[in-house]
DNA sequence: GAACATTACATGCACTCGCATCTAATGCAA
DNA sequence: TTGCATTAGATGCGAGTGCATGTAATGTTC
């Protein structure tokens, strides 16, 4: 177990993540009234491409579920998705993008694009 | 421009960022009373050595100046650090380890190895 | 079916963060 | 020296997060 290369790993991670993080808040935010996480949301939604559980979305998102609940209210409420219980499962609740959501999903997907391109294009792949 | 592994290697930055942050913080916080910011600032003044300028922290750690200044304070409220007005520059803060510091840290350093180690080492060299 | 455990999601709370701003010290120009 | 810009660091504030917990629906055991 290579110590030395573990931290390395992990300073790269810390220090990719800070600079693509806070430029996608700055990019995403200013541009298309985004944050991150109503992005990754979104995101997953729009490639889901059907009603989705929350529960599902929880996996797949590295969120707690209380903040991933705070994401899809607040998407809810800017209209970009809708909210609905479930048939089978009353406790459940799907999420589905609205046409409003998709759009500014679309519009943002470049901007995302770009900044990662930035980030990482420069950045060989990880190598020992 | 590889987009696939663009977005491949955000995703992989996101994932062990994730799995990473959220393990510090319940190890380093059960055990050691310490959050990863702490224990981050606390490794930079002790591999510097010497007294050190919250500037020269600033360009080293992933955090605002602002977090910066907070995590400092709470350092030394927990009589980790010292902080002491600069001679040549009565702007400027050092920041210099107590031996509770040293001592801490030196205790906390195996479990965030240890945490680094689980979650990295399983995870081959980011390769195309 | 009554009582209790579990699951899905929402919410109160405390905490950390970044941004904007404040204060104090320094640098510089007239 | 005076006046103004700049720099170092602290702080008010709003926003987002996770943990613990609350509420409601479902499952389970007797």
């Amino acid at each position: 177990m290579d110590e030395e290369f573990v931290v390395g790993t992990w300073h790269y991670v810390l220090a990719k993540h800070a600079k693509a993080m806070c430029a996608l808040e700055r990019e995403l935010g200013d541009k298309h009234g985004l944050g991150p996480s109503e992005f990754e949301v979104l995101d997953r939604i729009v490639r889901h491409d059907k009603d989705l559980r929350i529960q599902e979305l929880c996996d797949e998102v590295h969120l707690s579920q209380s903040a991933l609940s705070r994401v899809v209210a607040r998407l809810e409420k800017a209209e970009l998705v809708a909210r609905g219980v479930c048939h089978n499962d009353r406790r459940g609740v799907f999420v589905c993008i609205t046409d409003a959501g998709r759009t500014r999903y679309e519009e943002a997907l470049p901007t995302q694009r770009a900044v990662l391109a930035e980030i990482f294009s420069d950045a060989p792949a990880l190598a020992r």
